[in-house]
DNA sequence: CGTATGGACTCAGAAACGTACTC
DNA sequence: CGAGTACGTTTCTGAGTCCATAC
């Protein structure tokens, strides 16, 4: 790299971390105050301060950059074999890491070192995440297991456990928050990891019997004197009909974002006569904007919660997540705040998803992605538009506007024809037959119909992800049972590691109802 | 009892990667 | 048939939830 204009040399620990911003040089990071700040500070006390550099502004990271940007079109020339052959050594190379004794590892790789890149606002971003060593690994294996080799010649595990009242195979430290912990887990198809996904879904379907009463009890308490008995009456109202999170306080080396008890009084504005305006940033900065029309009381609470507060004062200033949680107890055992989200969503694929008998294959799955649609948006869970979203639209358009052209060519000729006449578009040497081109139109308007649909689905989608809800709210079993009932292939709506994750879902009847909650329903509390 | 902290797990979107489709 | 692209899949790791325990 250069420094003031000349060629500086940097030992290989300093041109790594070098590298590391470098090539971030065209995203949007870069461009951030706080994360050039923490960046430099990190890389600064590396250089120490005797280093010739002294000032982030006088690098030229250029070099570095171009180098990584050769780097990667060398690897993107490779042949298909030659990746394919890349790929096979590597994935041998590390089989032995990949596997315990009853299933597959899930994270089985340490993070390597690079710069933190916190979601949204982040105060760290930018900060230097360093090596992890053997010396940081916590390891939990049997008693009588042989220790693992360190791979690493000359180093050490931090510790070795033995402990089987937990599922972690492996942590270490967080290096940028060292009071956290990094998990090496089994992999999503083991079959503990099943065990505890259809343990969450069974909870969620118990909801069902109880949700009526639930619902019953809390719009009893919008009218509750007692200031914290309201608000965990409103707060539970908002977390079950808006799919909210809890809401834990958050501290202030984190992005500034919230859930439900956490909401501050700017969140929620009032619009007569009875429509809640939320806006706010929750979970990963993701923005949440809803106008809500609430019953009156709800309506009433909300103004009174907000009555004589600051900007930035809680709005449930008598509630945190665990008295909540703790309330939520009473109706059920093991209720919380997310059991809510679970229960929703399920209910919603579940009430969404329209007995399409009759319907062509195409058909059925397009009604799954509409149902799973609704789940989505419920939950908020979005993506950001592709980079080339809108030259994409615009291409489909003009292949639309081409084909109804020819469509209206088509229908000319055969007016003509049909009159006997030559046809006018057709340059073919034998002209159409009136039968030829009948067939031609029919696919044409089959061609533009799909196309259309098409359009709107993907401008529907564009900011909708549909993944999160499948991997993680919508009971599986909802899925499958659906798919028995239609004649639908389960592949063809659960890919590979769907399948693989939800294995305990498979061989569920296809009479199978979400919201009949018979099985284990009626177990006391 | 309430509150702070530690700990372990689920949930989250972006980026990287692979593949099928289109022209 | 080959290149370029669009789209689905996998990987990555950050960001939540919630429980247990200590004071």
């Amino acid at each position: 790299m250069l420094y003031n204009g000349r060629p500086i040399d940097l030992t290989p620990e300093e041109e790594e971390i070098a590298t590391m911003f470098a090539v971030m040089k065209d995203t949007d990071y870069a461009t951030k105050p706080v994360f050039v700040k923490n960046f430099w500070e990190d890389w600064k006390k590396v250089l120490g301060p005797k280093h010739v550099i002294q000032k982030l502004e006088l690098c030229d990271f250029t070099p570095i950059f171009d180098w990584h940007a050769a780097e990667k079109e060398k690897k993107k020339q490779m042949s298909a074999e030659e990746k394919k052959q890349l790929k096979e050594e590597k994935a041998k190379a590390e089989e032995r890491y990949a596997w315990v004794l009853i299933d597959g590892v899930g994270n089985f790789r340490v993070e390597p070192p690079g710069l933190f890149r916190g979601r949204g606002e982040h105060p760290k971003m930018g900060k230097l995440k360093r090596r992890i060593f053997p010396e940081d690994i916590v390891l939990n294996i049997g008693k009588e297991a042989p220790v693992p080799e360190c791979p690493l010649p000359g180093h050490k595990w931090k510790e070795v456990r033995h402990d089987n009242t937990v599922t972690w195979l492996a942590f270490w430290n967080d290096p940028i928050n060292v009071k956290e912990f990094k998990y090496v887990f089994l992999h999503q198809s083991s079959s503990l990891k099943g065990k505890s996904d259809e343990e969450k879904y069974d909870k969620a379907r118990k909801l069902t019997s109880k949700i009526d009463s639930i619902r019953e009890s809390y719009t009893k308490d919008f009218k509750e004197k007692d200031v914290e008995a309201r608000q965990i009456a409103v707060a539970t109202y908002l977390i079950d009909r808006l799919a909210l999170r809890a809401g834990n306080e958050k501290d202030d080396d984190e992005a500034d974002t919230v859930g439900c008890c956490s909401l501050k009084v700017e969140h929620v504005s009032l619009s007569p006569p009875n429509s809640l305006e939320f806006d706010f940033l929750g979970k990963d900065s993701i923005r949440y904007q809803n106008s809500v029309v609430v019953n009156e009381e709800v309506y009433d609470a909300i103004h009174d919660f907000k009555k004589g507060k600051k900007e930035g004062v809680d709005l449930f200033d008598r509630l945190d997540t665990s008295k909540l949680n703790a309330h939520l107890k009473k109706y059920m055992q093991g209720l919380t705040a997310k059991v809510f989200r679970t229960y929703n969503a399920s209910y919603t694929l579940e009430t969404q998803l329209k007995e399409t008998l009759g319907a062509t294959l195409n058909e059925k799955t397009a009604e799954y992605s509409r149902a799973n649609k609704e789940v989505a948006i419920l939950c908020n869970h979005q993506r950001t538009v592709s980079k080339g979203h809108s030259a994409q639209m615009e291409r489909l358009e003009a292949k639309i506007a081409e084909l109804k052209t020819l469509r209206e060519e088509l229908a000319t000729d055969l007016g003509k024809v049909k009159k006997g006449k030559p046809p006018v578009h057709s340059t073919a040497k034998r002209p159409p037959t009136a039968e030829q081109l009948e067939k031609k139109l029919a696919q044409t308007d089959a061609r533009i119909a799909k196309m259309t649909l098409d359009l709107s689905v993907k401008e529907d989608l564009k900011t909708v992800a549909l993944g999160t809800s499948k991997i993680n709210y919508m009971d599986p079993r909802i899925t499958v049972a659906w798919c028995k009932r239609h004649e639908i292939p389960i592949e063809k709506v659960f890919n590979k590691s769907l399948l693989a994750k939800f294995a305990w879902a498979m061989n569920v009847e296809p009479n199978f109802r979400f919201c009949e909650a018979d099985g284990g329903a009626d177990e006391d509390p």
